[in-house]
RNA sequence: GCCGCUAUCGUCUAGGGGUUAGGACGGAUGGUUCUCAGCCAUCAAACCGGGGUUCGAAUCCCCGUAGCGGUACCA
């Protein structure tokens, strides 16, 4: 613990390099508006951002749409609605606009298109019109003779007979960047430094043939732009960054600070994508569940990230507080479901009753179980009697369904062990179920302590179990064999509504 | 194939040469109770393997192995 505050007073990583060497720091989650965002681009944002909000930075969105095939509005705003709930807003970018706009980089195509004559003009990039079939081949090529690179930068010198012919057949080139023959030096502030082999760098396609710039050559560009001090990303992004140093180099663009951070993982170790595992991973999927912001931050800062041994809950306000980059872990962290549930079920249990009710309004009313009849103090006891066993706000739904129904079933394992298999305890129990009703329309008023004093003395005094009576019952009125207690149950209900649930019980008997 | 990254309970992790390897989620058992949830108590559960360095290695080094990521005119 000493030496952790130590450190980071120092303001360095493990490895010894430092963290922060600007006066304002300046983030940016560069999402590529191609589906919907998900946890792990959540975590990403996360990670700015708090970053961001420790140093009293700047958090910017740039939105890398250069796939124009693949871009849609609808992600983009999909994108812009996860971040707005789990309360991650950006200082610049996105829908904002800010000092160093366009943040669409399908918007900023006249600056990369200078930056790419630059590149030409200097020598440091050259056309290459070899076709997707000669490509493939020349892959093909490298592979079976094991060759640490997939492109040999044959282009570099093409004679100008051989583009001239290129042209005539119609050729659209590519610019490749020249990488350099030298070591490129990589310092990342969470895996510790490297030197990258030469033989290894591959030129790669900086603009298509449809004159539309790539990922490498726009993300360095633009971080340089806009003065973009720290690039936090996952580690997917790794084998970028050479190739991004190396253009930033042949520019003379100011490099940022990088920090690859480790991915999260399926349950098999797999890295989340929505390719493989659709809107389950989906930010605005867990909104609509009803899990809490709260839950959700503090769920995915812990992936990967960690304060000491004793804490695990962390409100926003501590996060920012406490989070550092030298705390980050190297290695890949599996999302796992349970451990958000029991978050979540802790913040919603965190929320005082009349929040907890407003919160979980709009879930009872998709369900339409709502008719502007039910007054709110009625509802807020309905959610103090359900107590702590919502582990979402959407089961609040099946939880209280029969409160505002009688539109529901008998479920079946509950009638076999509590209603009966046999005739006999058929019998017992409808008798049970009329005698309780005759007691309730008999009590002389129908509050908790009446009911239940009322009820115990029944089965006390005719010797029946507790537990039969009052789940007889509790399926009588509910149709399961769980929940709130049924004191407040019936109490809630109502005598009215409890006298018509009985008789109805018996005649399913 | 090639390049790279990583490696502590099932999962998230603490750990910085000497610890009974700690906590949390999940799991199991018992208690409380009208059921369920909760709560309380208890339990099981880990240093990938092999070599070094050292009096001493989860920790430092090397070699394996495994997993993952990348290997696109995606980002």
């Amino acid at each position: 613990m000493g030496k952790d505050s130590e450190r980071s007073k120092m303001n360095e990583t493990p490895d010894g390099l430092s963290i922060v060497e600007t006066d304002e720091v300046r983030v940016r989650m560069a999402p590529s508006p191609t589906g919907f965002l998900h946890i792990g681009g959540a975590r990403t944002a996360l990670f700015n951002w708090l970053f961001a909000k420790h140093y009293n930075g700047k958090f910017i969105l740039r939105i890398d749409d250069t796939d124009t095939a693949r871009s849609t509005d609808e992600s983009m705003h999909e994108i812009y609605t996860a971040l707005e709930w789990l309360g991650l807003e950006w200082d610049e970018g996105g829908n904002k606009g800010g000092p160093y706009a366009p943040y669409l980089q399908s918007e900023r195509k006249s600056i990369y298109d200078a930056h790419v004559t630059q590149l030409l003009e200097s020598g440091n990039a050259y056309h290459c019109y070899c076709t997707p079939e000669e490509l493939e081949e020349i892959r093909a090529q490298a592979r079976a003779d094991k060759l640490p690179r997939s492109y040999d930068g044959r282009s570099r010198n093409l004679s100008s007979e051989a583009v001239k012919r290129f042209i005539a057949e119609g050729r659209k080139p590519t610019v490749r960047i020249k990488m350099p023959d030298t070591p490129i030096r990589v310092d990342d502030l969470i895996l510790g430094s490297r030197n990258i082999d030469p033989a290894t760098l591959e030129d790669e396609v900086i603009v298509r043939s449809n004159g539309m710039p790539n990922y490498n050559l726009t993300s360095i560009i633009d971080d340089a732009e806009m003065r973009i001090t720290h690039v936090i990303r996952g580690t997917e992004h790794l084998n970028n960054t050479p190739t991004q140093i190396a253009i930033a180099n042949a520019l003379g663009l100011e490099i940022p600070k990088f920090a690859h951070i480790p991915l999260v993982l399926d349950s098999n170790g797999r890295k989340l994508s929505k390719r493989h595992h659709g809107d389950l991973v989906a930010v605005n999927r867990y909104r609509e569940q009803g899990y809490l912001r709260e839950a959700m931050l503090n769920f995915v800062a812990r992936l990967g990230w960690s304060y000491d041994d004793k804490q695990e809950i962390f409100a926003v306000s501590e996060l920012i507080e406490k989070f550092d980059l030298a705390r980050v872990g190297k290695s890949g962290s599996v999302f796992d479901i349970k451990k958000l549930e029991w978050l979540n079920s802790h913040y919603i249990n965190r929320l005082d009753v009349s929040e907890r009710t407003d919160a979980v309004i709009p879930f009872w009313e998709v369900e339409g179980l709502l008719n502007q009849t039910e007054d709110r103090d009625w509802l807020i006891r309905i959610v103090e009697a359900v107590g702590e066993r919502l582990t979402t706000l959407q089961d609040i739904v099946p939880q209280t369904r029969y409160f505002f129904t009688d539109d529901y079933e008998f479920e079946t394992k509950a009638v076999k062990k509590w209603w009966g298999g046999s005739e006999e305890k058929r019998e017992k129990t409808s008798e049970i179920l009329t005698n309780l009703g005759q007691i309730l329309e008999a009590v002389p008023s129908f509050d908790v302590e009446t009911v239940e004093t009322a009820i115990w003395k029944y089965t006390d005094e005719n010797d029946i179990k507790r537990v039969a009576a009052m789940q007889a019952l509790r399926i009588a009125l509910t149709g399961t064999s769980f929940g709130p207690s049924l004191f407040d149950i019936v109490t809630l209900l109502g005598r009215d509504e409890v006298l018509k649930r009985i008789p109805r019980a018996i005649a399913y008997l």
